[in-house]
DNA sequence: TTATTCAATGAACATCGTTCAAACCAAAAG
DNA sequence: CTTTTGGTTTGAACGATGTTCATTGAATAA
């Protein structure tokens, strides 16, 4: 019987994700609610209070699928192009990023719309992930100054991740501006080989 | 009558707008409640909503504020060295916006969650606030690369302010990193430097 | 003084996430 | 086969939330 439950227990866990992330991309993270999800999911509300324990965490959930994704499409993007010089590899893995946010803007908001709770620690698996992402950004950097030590690296592979997020995010807000996806290009573009200048 | 009507409404809004500053900024923008906004005012429910026809309204007022005090801080940190070559000026306004929005983080926030309900549009003041902000960074820019066009100069001035601001956010999300000040100051400066080198 | 007008009031409403006593089910025990 | 038992699933109920609107009340006009 504890076998059955629990392999109940995983599908409606991975059925609950699934409704979920369509949800979010198509109506974003603030649009969940827990009574259409068990609607769609054919389940009572409180039988997903026993998969999740609170909403955010079916959020994070969703956010560590995306997350996943990312990463993939980033590293697929620079490795079809391991020979490329560092500065075009930036500007590939930049506009991956660009790219991926721009397919699916509600999911990728959703990255940074987390509720935090006080009790609600961060996963461990969302600082591995994103320090994945970090090392995949500081291999081209160090490649461009080889003389830069560990710390400086991380420091411009910080300030590099922010800045073309940054980019990304305030470009994607419509509300403020609506920037064309190709100024946005040109925008990266125009900072990382800004960037690849000050760093040789 | 009519007369002291407005008054009173005017002095009501004020006081609004004062209570929901303090609590956004002791307690984010997600914590203000009608009720309690209500009873620190002394009023009922219901007046609030003669005043604010909905609550993101008020937000948006307190961000009014916050922007204001943004610009002008920014303005008088670079106007007191307006001799300063370009590019640190330029260092000087982001610097100023880092410790803007270190010093009020609650403030600063608020003016990027405000809630968007199809109907509400964005007040003209907004965008017109942002390009206030946009020029005085663009000033800078043109004159580190007098060659180039109006086009260009607007580009890079977004593509500029989004890095600062991506660099800022990040590094504030104490979820994700809580990057030490000194290491921001240390990004910004970095950034804007190599900026420069590749802009002239 | 009386009538009129319009703002202020706060109980009521709809909707949200969350809880928990009761119903239910499947396996073990009698 | 019937009964007991342990756990899960259920959905009505709870406490908050933003928003509304019939009622109250006060100030001006007649």
């Amino acid at each position: 019987m504890a076998r059955d439950t629990k392999k109940r227990r995983a599908e409606l866990r991975e059925r609950l994700i699934d409704i979920a992330e369509a949800q979010i991309r198509e109506e974003g993270s603030a649009s969940l609610r827990v009574r259409a999800l068990a609607e769609k999911a054919g389940c009572a509300v409180g039988a997903i209070y026993n998969v999740f324990s609170e909403m955010p965490g079916l959020q994070l959930a969703v956010n560590g699928r995306t997350f996943a994704r990312l990463g993939q499409r980033v590293t697929t993007a620079v490795s079809s192009r391991a020979e490329a010089p560092p500065v075009e590899r930036l500007i590939v893995m930049a506009e991956a990023y660009l790219k991926f946010a721009a397919d699916d803007p509600n999911l990728w908001r959703a990255l940074f719309e987390v509720e935090m709770t006080a009790d609600s620690e961060v996963p461990d698996w969302y600082l591995k992930d994103l320090s994945q992402l970090f090392a995949i950004i500081a291999g081209p950097l160090s490649e461009l100054d080889p003389s830069a030590g560990p710390d400086e690296i991380d420091l411009r592979t910080r300030a590099l991740f922010s800045s073309v997020h940054g980019i990304v995010f305030l470009g994607l807000e419509r509300r403020i501006s609506g920037v064309p996806m190709h100024r946005m290009e040109a925008m990266i573009e125009y900072l990382l080989r800004s960037f690849a200048k000050g760093s040789e």
